[in-house]
DNA sequence: GTTCTTGCAAACCCTTTGCACGTCT
DNA sequence: AGACGTGCAAAGGGTTTGCAAGAAC
């Protein structure tokens, strides 16, 4: 139903199929809450901490706990539908995975700003740690701190 | 002083140096306090947390409080002599910045086991994207997150 | 002597938990 | 009906802050 909010690249229904996979797997139940929430994520299209998300949907008329949209969020990223980060800030910060695969981030340790990129080698340095080391990638998470060569590119800085 | 504790690469006294520098340029203290922190983090030699960091230092008998050790590890951080990781779990790690240049982890999903390992494309990769974005790379951070293939490996699994 | 730092405790933010009520199966 | 999920508020962990006492300059 929120289809028309989101871009191209996120099917709402695709990933609604792939939840209740999981919560069926799980022995988990269907609840309103639960797909209402990857309803709301889908429509924001950005990187969200767990509150942004809680206000959001305040604000979008919702009924709905904190507590939920926590058990929710934690759901999601154990079945891979949302990836957790921790950037330097306290709050975790959540995105959709499949919104733009494989993407790292620069991060402009002056004002916080947050670039994403897109560079193939880091999956095979991903590839190639795994194996030296016997392990079975899962996903990873590379950020670059730095800072703006030319200020008046730092727009965001305050 | 600590010299006898700590590992060949580890300079406690270059380190000390590097810290008064840094605080004689910020206008700010020397206090026993502060280096009294340093002395004790290259004591450690490995990730700790402050809270780790706090209750070693009572347990070696100084007195010192979490304030304190909290600010100075902000201090430290600043001017690079730690290194402030956040992993998946809820505290921030630190580490000597020094005690092993520019290595990466990977961290295992199901038990938590972290494993260093250094590879010269991720600084390539730094060095391209930020020249492309026009931004000064500061450091960098890459988190693999694997599970073992063999569990026999995986030792610290509960 | 002034300003900065410390120590303590309380406050704070983010997240989790306990419990009563409601909902899914 | 029974088990699980929700909502609320309170608790919890990690970190920061306000303020008085102490140390650095």
């Amino acid at each position: 139903m929120n289809k028309e909010s989101t871009t191209e690249s996120i099917n709402v229904e695709e990933l609604k199929k792939q939840f209740s996979d999981y919560l069926r797997k799980k022995k988990y139940r269907n609840t309103l809450e639960r797909y209402l929430v990857l309803d709301r994520i889908a429509e924001l299209d950005q990187h969200f901490s767990a509150d942004e998300l809680y206000v959001y949907m305040l604000n979008s008329g919702d009924k709905i706990s904190r507590a939920t949209v926590y058990s929710t969020l934690d759901l999601l990223s154990n079945c891979r539908i949302l990836m957790k980060h921790r950037f330097q800030s306290e709050s975790a910060k959540f995105e959709l995975a499949s919104r733009l695969p494989h993407h790292d981030h620069l991060i402009c340790i002056e004002c916080g700003h947050i670039i994403e990129f897109r560079d193939p080698s880091v999956e095979s340095i991903q590839q190639k740690v795994c194996e030296q080391f016997g392990f079975e990638p899962i996903e990873h998470s590379l950020q670059l701190f730095a800072v703006c060569k030319d200020p008046r590119h730092c727009e965001h800085n305050q």
